[in-house]
DNA sequence: TTGCGCGGAGAACGTTCGTTCTCTACTGTA
DNA sequence: TACAGTAGAGAACGAACGTTCTCCGCGCAA
C-alpha cells in the first residue's frame, strides 16, 4: 500500500482536476476515486467528508498559486515590475486551453452560502493575495490605496476572461493597472 | 386560476430569490413550488425543465440590473458622472444585507461548464454591460480601450465584495476608475 | 343533477450521491 | 499450514432531487 502522505496528495490532485474542470457539485466521491486510484474507504480514513476534501483541495490550490506566482516575477528587479508580473500570470493562465476562471471564485458560487468552512478557505486565499500586492505596493513607494485597486483589477480579469472564454482581459487590467502605477508614482519611474 | 403570464412571473422571481440566496443546484423545484405557490405540474408546463427556468430567472436578473443601473444614473448629467454612477450603485448593492456577490458569476462557477445555455445567458448579460459601458466612454471623449478596463473594474469588485463580505471595493473601484478616467480625458474636465 | 374536463396537491419513480458495510484476497508470522 | 489483521473493490443504504403520474375536487354545460 502506498504510504498516507502519497496517497493524501493523489486524492487531493485528483479531486482538484476534476472539481475545476465539472465544478465541485458535479463531481462525486465516486469519480475521485477511480481518478485517484485510492479506495473510498481509504479516502473517507484521509478525509472526513466530501467538505474536508474540498478545503483541502483549495489549500492545495492556494499553494500552487502562490508559488506560481513567485516564479513569474523572478525575473522582475523593480516592485513595479513585480506587480505588472501578476497580470502576464495570468496572461499566460488565461490561455491554457483548460482555464476554466478562478477556482476560489468558483467554488464560493456553489458552495460559499452553505459551507462557512469553504467560504472561510476562498476568504484566506484572497486576502492573502491581497497582502501579497500591498507588499509590492509599499516597495513601489505608492499610497496603500493602490493596492485594493490592483487587486480588484486581477480579480476582475480572471472572472471577466472566464465568462467571456478570451484572454484579452489580462491585457486591458496590465494596461489600467500600469495607468494607475503612473499615476500614483509618477510616469516611468 | 391565475393567468399564465402571472404565474410565469411568480415562479421567476421566487426562484430568483432561493437561486440567489441559496446557490442554483440547492434549491430543489419543491422549495420554488412552494415559494411561489404554482404547482409543480404547472411550473413544467410553463418551463420544460429546471434549465429552462433557471436561464429565464438570469433574463430576469438581467432586466432588474438594467433598470436599477438607468434609475442610479439618472441625476448624472454628464458621462463621467454616468460612468460613476455604476460603483455607487455597486456600493448601494453591496450593502444589502442579502447580498451574495453577482448572480450571473456564482451561477456560472455552478453550471457553466455543463449548461451551455446556462453559460450563454450569462455571457450576454456581461457583453450588453460592457457595451454600456462603452458607450458612456465614448460620449466621454475617452478611448475606447478606457471602457474594458472600467467592466473590469466593476466584475472585480462585485466578486471582492461577495468574498470579503464587506462593501468597501465599491469605493476602490471608484477611486480607480476616477483616476483612470483623469488619466484618459485630463484631469477634472 | 349528472357528466366532463381541468388544475392542484403531493405521492411515486428512477436516478444520483455521500457514506458505510461486507466480502474477499493478501501479507507477515509462527 | 494456519491464523490474524488490513486494505481494496464495490455492493448497499438512506436521502435528495428532477420529473411524471394519480387522485380528488371544482366549475360548467345540458
Amino acid at each position: 500500500m502506498i504510504d498516507e502522505k502519497t496517497a493524501r496528495e493523489d486524492v487531493v490532485r485528483a479531486a482538484d482536476e476534476l472539481f475545476y474542470a465539472r465544478g465541485v457539485q458535479a463531481v462525486g466521491m465516486d469519480a475521485v476515486r477511480t481518478a485517484a486510484g485510492v479506495s473510498l474507504k481509504r479516502i473517507y480514513s484521509l478525509f472526513a467528508s466530501k467538505d474536508e476534501l474540498i478545503v483541502a483541495v483549495l489549500r492545495h490550490r492556494t499553494q500552487v498559486w502562490d508559488s506560481g506566482l513567485a516564479t513569474a516575477s523572478e525575473p522582475a528587479t523593480t516592485a513595479r515590475e513585480r506587480i505588472l508580473a501578476i497580470f502576464d500570470f495570468l496572461d499566460a493562465w488565461f490561455r491554457e486551453p483548460d482555464f476554466r476562471g478562478c477556482a476560489f471564485i468558483n467554488t464560493h458560487g456553489e458552495l460559499g452560502a452553505s459551507s462557512t468552512a469553504v467560504a472561510d478557505a476562498v476568504r484566506e486565499q484572497k486576502r492573502t493575495f491581497g497582502e501579497y500586492v500591498a507588499r509590492l505596493v509599499a516597495d513601489a513607494g505608492a499610497p496603500a490605496a493602490l493596492a485594493p485597486q490592483l487587486a480588484i483589477l486581477a480579480e476582475g480579469a480572471q472572472t471577466t476572461a472566464a465568462i467571456a472564454g478570451t484572454p484579452e482581459a489580462a491585457h486591458h487590467a496590465r494596461a489600467a493597472a500600469e495607468t494607475l502605477l503612473d499615476a500614483a508614482t509618477g510616469p516611468r519611474r
